[in-house]
RNA sequence: GGGGCUGUAGCUCAGCUGGUUAGAGUGCCGGUCUGUCACACCGGAGGUCGCGGGUUCGAGCCCCGUCAGCCCCGCCA
């Protein structure tokens, strides 16, 4: 299959099989070692490596002396004879190891300048700076671990649209040249030329689109669909990316999360592991308590727990605050008697820098009590909060808005430093039921926590107006080892509804229908019950291939400031070019 | 928008309290070598210390600014 007119076999691919047979194989030198009579030739290609022999009583004197000037990095095509090792010989740390190729022939097809970045590297060898692997994209890519990320990638892309497939969706393309969305991310514009001061939004997701689907009759469609935000990156965030992209109709949110399970289980799958179904469930509200998150990392214990009542009665002058709304919550960490004082300092530093006033904490080791707060407490306090021998409580104050985020962070550091054996290697989960609105950070007034498409839970819709806090949405999370992994949503279909979510955004009913006319009358001409969902492709496969970045499982990614490097975009555009645009570039001011 | 770390040879890094000619490994070039697999050995070339300014008798090192990469906060319906 991997035979064209000028190779028989991919190097990697050859094995003892393979003895005696004459091949033709393409590849780029990987590494060279010349022992002076016989010069030995890593050839390289997406299959792996495969030892090229240019020696004595199979190549010529002239072979030989051509092998030893050829560069690395250099195409070559190889004519040669399969042949087994001799038992010594052997390299059991390459999957072509017990063979090698006695070359005939040999031409560079490709010569290669001195690469400005090593391919090859050597056991304990440094990568080059992430900068210049961004640069010069075309030679990192040629490593052994980048190629074995794309290749996967491109397995788990086919397993998901054969998932899919199997299960009735249909792929639809929709638009990447489209209108922009009043909230949410900041858009990327494309300027119109043939509508002066005009201008397309690039998606930041198909949500409408698949929407509009429904509503026409497709029941069930999927999309692997690029999508664009204009926001600040992170090492799993990039300007543009990849959604599963997933809406059905006649659905309630048992039939999306099954679905989202079926693909999400093939995924993993296909890299190898076998995941159990179904995933368990926690509300947003037990996440939240328990977790501090509303993406727990399950792989672990140390959940957080309330302690208000066990704690307030010890006087303790730091918990003073834990009145009126706020609380006393720790983690009772397990065998964390062998963090140190510097650990349990910098788990502080931790826990200011997300906001918490400060962390309190007890050791107990046998009777002895140490710690900030240890004078305040006894054996029996501890006792009552779970915190025995060898154990240490830590804990801080203050309203929850404040505590969870602040402990989630303590926790997920607890859980590095102690790196305890996970209690499974693959903690999905679903979390359910989140709230519909949340309060507005500089305001408090509610406003809505995911996008105004999501339908508020049914049992909740009298308590939109008197009670929002307390409204839940038909919104889920999947999350994967404390990792969103995807989100979705059962729609609003009713108008009248629509409508009156956008107008708790702030829209004027002639905004509303300005910006979503046309959504507002493909649901008033026969909207079915639907729901959907998007699964964020990138982390997926960064987080099944253990990649510290996502620009590892992505082919041309862009730096954290949104560049390419490789390429030099973004880049001033010609004066001319603007003036077809009817655009004018202002520089900016300080 | 804010904060932190980093920037020295093609690559990875060292460079002391500011002091003579800025080093190492690797790669590159030349040489020896018929079983290596990060081959080994001998020799050589290679520097805008990110960039600009300042302090100083003297700056890779101190100060200010700036650029780039990475990480974090904000942001990411």
């Amino acid at each position: 299959m991997t035979q064209t007119t000028l190779r028989t076999h991919r190097c990697g691919a050859l094995r003892k099989e393979h003895v005696g047979q004459r091949v033709r194989l393409g590849g780029w030198v990987h590494r060279r070692r010349d022992l002076g009579g016989i010069v030995f030739l890593d050839l390289r290609d997406r299959d792996g490596l495969v030892q090229v022999a240019v020696g004595p009583g199979w190549a010529s004197p002239d072979l030989v002396t051509r092998a030893q000037t050829v560069g690395p990095e250099t195409v070559l095509l190889v004519e040669g004879e399969v042949v087994a090792r001799p038992p010594a010989m052997r390299n059991a740390e390459l999957a072509t190891g017990d063979v090698e190729v006695h070359a005939t022939s040999l031409r560079v097809v490709g010569p290669a300048e001195t690469p400005a970045i090593p391919v090859a590297r050597g056991k304990g060898e440094e990568l080059a700076a992430e900068e210049l692997r961004l640069k010069y994209r075309h030679l990192d890519l040629r490593r052994p671990e980048l190629q074995a990320n794309l290749i996967l990638r491109h397995r788990l892309l086919q397993r998901a649209r054969r998932a899919l497939s199997e299960l009735d969706f249909l792929e639809i393309e929709t638009p990447n040249l489209t209108k922009p969305t009043p909230e949410g991310a900041r858009d990327y514009l494309v300027p119109s030329r043939v509508h002066p001061g005009e201008f397309y939004a690039l998606p930041q997701s198909p949500q409408i689109y698949k929407q509009l689907l429904m509503v026409s009759g497709f029941d069930r469609y999927f999309q692997i669909a690029r999508c664009f935000r204009d926001e600040d990156l992170r090492y799993d965030r990039q300007p543009e990316f990849s959604q599963i992209d997933i809406e059905a109709s006649f659905v309630g949110q048992e039939d999306v999360l099954g679905f989202v399970e079926t693909v999400l289980v093939a995924l993993w799958d296909e890299a190898g592991h076998t995941i159990a179904r179904p995933f368990p469930r926690l509300t947003w509200r037990e996440a939240m308590e328990r977790y501090g998150t509303d993406k727990p990392d399950l792989r672990f214990d140390f959940p957080i727990t309330d302690w208000t009542a066990q704690v307030q009665p010890l006087g303790v002058p730091f918990f003073q605050g834990a009145t009126n709304g706020s609380r006393v919550r720790g983690i009772a960490v397990r065998g964390g008697g062998t963090l140190s004082r510097k650990d349990v300092d910098q788990l502080a530093e931790t826990a200011k820098t997300h906001g918490a006033p400060g962390l309190a904490w007890v050791k107990r080791q046998g009777e002895q009590l140490s710690g900030s707060v240890g004078k305040h407490f006894n054996a029996a306090a501890l006792g009552q909060i779970g915190v025995g021998d060898g154990d240490v409580a830590l804990m801080t104050v203050g309203p929850d808005r404040v505590t969870s985020p602040a402990l989630d962070k303590v926790r997920r550091e607890v859980i590095r430093r102690l790196a305890p054996q996970p209690k499974l290697a693959h903690a999905f989960c679903w979390v359910v039921d989140f709230p519909l609105f949340e309060p507005d950070p500089e305001t408090g007034k509610p406003v809505f926590a995911h996008h105004p498409f999501t339908s508020p839970h049914p049992e909740d819709l009298g308590k939109l107006d008197s009670d929002p806090f307390a409204c839940r949405a038909l919104h889920y999370d999947a999350v994967y080892n404390g990792n969103e992994l995807g989100s979705g949503s059962i729609r609003i279909t009713d108008p009248a509804i629509q409508r009156k979510v956008f107008a708790h955004l702030g829209l004027s009913p002639a905004d509303i229908d300005a910006r979503f006319g046309f959504l507002l009358t493909a649901l008033a001409a026969g909207a079915p019950p639907h729901g959907g969902f998007a699964v964020g492709f990138d982390r997926t496969v960064m987080l099944i291939v253990g990649a510290a970045s996502m620009r590892d499982v992505i082919a041309f990614p862009k730096t954290t400031a949104a560049r390419a490097l490789f390429e030099g975009a973004p880049a001033p555009a010609r004066p001319e070019d603007l003036a077809a645009l009817h655009i004018k570039a202002v520089p900016p001011h300080e």
